[in-house]
DNA sequence: CACACGAGTTGAACGCGTTCAAAAGGGGGA
DNA sequence: TCCCCCTTTTGAACGCGTTCAACTCGTGTG
């Protein structure tokens, strides 16, 4: 009753031997029966522990959001104006995941699917989703914005990492330098316009944005 | 050598026969086998003819891009301003593709690949990309805009109608109204913001982001 | 000691998308 | 008529993710 170590020795054999495939072979060319070889199982032993193959690539997002949340954690200057700091977070954000960036792209399309387990919308990554945006609202610290926008900022800025993550896996360029730039010229654009939102001329605006995130959950889709 | 029928014309029943069976029972629990059977050839056969099943998809893309296209001919009207043909579009689009909501996620989500042949980026579907943007210059058509925007605007736009895709592919509430809310009342802001990028304070703004669009193709990413 | 029971493990089997060597047509010269 | 060559068609076979009835094993119970 007290001590099940058996179980979970073999769940870790399995998610570490099945991360380490990932990373020599891509996800589609590493198969359940390579997978189970390798770590000395069945296949039907793999699939005691995890549901499908989908499943083990949650250990990877879990390893990438904890490095990230390091990275941040290590960069994030107190003293740091919002532009430096959201650039910091998205550029961190592009060294963690570069190496995986040939086949990212085999995750992100099962990830697209609203009912996959790995969506980031989806309820089981409920977790995993309010980590990144808890780092977001880390970057927030001391950082002077229109009140009104203050509480939905978080989830707005990491909606614009979702979009940034949509663009990187499309990013043919070499060493994706193409995503570097978007990140390092769009954080400022990012930057002015909050700036700006609090002027007459725009506030109404951003208020109406804001109340329309709101009433359609934009970030509540699971 | 001058006609060779016989080809085309068991091409077009597999497509015919694919398409209707992916309306009846949706694209995953339609199997090349059901298809062939169906269509009264071989597994074989179908693949001489479409390299994959996602090909067979290709179809239906087309059909539902000439239906956007004669909906949207019939509500653009030559004196309505630019909020008003936007909203039109996107509901004409909206329309259009409702019927097919539920098993739309299993198109878009190898859509999503950007090795897929059905990527909206991919040079296989350019000419269908092509076909959308110039849906959205028509829409332009007579309405006064930055002229420093003009020429990327369509393609601009084009995206934003790619962002509405992937918000109803994940809208659950019933018959999508998140996705006409989101629709209504995101339309204005984008005229509102339009005729505001004209004024000093936004003008250098737009500019920075526009040349951001165009420095990092956005719209060419395959 | 025997037994039962649940957690852990097995591998054959299923249905799928896809491939390919081989066969079948079918039309234009000799 | 026969032959050739190219297009079209076939279906068995492959490797994949996944399922499941059957088995093993360790441990607590009578």
């Amino acid at each position: 009753m007290e001590k099940p170590a058996k179980g979970e020795q073999t769940r870790a054999l399995i998610v570490e031997t099945a991360l380490r495939l990932f990373r020599e072979l891509g996800y589609d060319r590493t198969t359940m029966r390579a997978i189970a070889k390798e770590a000395g199982v069945s296949v039907g032993n793999a699939y005691y522990y995890f549901p499908s193959k989908e499943h083990l690539v949650q250990g990877f997002y879990d390893q990438m959001a904890e490095a990230h949340r390091r990275a941040c954690a290590a960069v994030f200057d107190a003293d740091a104006d919002f532009t430096s700091r959201l650039t910091a977070l998205l550029l961190a954000w592009l060294d963690v995941s570069a190496p995986y960036h040939e086949f990212a792209v085999q995750f992100f399309k099962n990830a697209i699917d609203p009912n996959s387990p790995l969506s980031p919308f989806s309820t089981e990554s409920g977790n995993a989703r309010e980590a990144a945006i808890a780092i977001h609202r880390r970057l927030l610290d001391g950082v002077k914005v229109d009140p009104q926008l203050r509480e939905d900022l978080p989830e707005l800025l990491w909606l614009f990492q979702m979009g940034v993550v949509l663009y990187w896996v499309h990013d043919k360029s070499e060493g994706q330098r193409n995503t570097r730039t978007l990140i390092k010229r769009s954080a400022p654009l990012i930057g002015k316009l909050l700036t700006m939102s609090r002027v007459p001329g725009l506030r109404s605006l951003t208020r109406e944005a804001v109340q329309l995130f709101r009433d359609i959950g934009l970030s509540r889709l699971g």
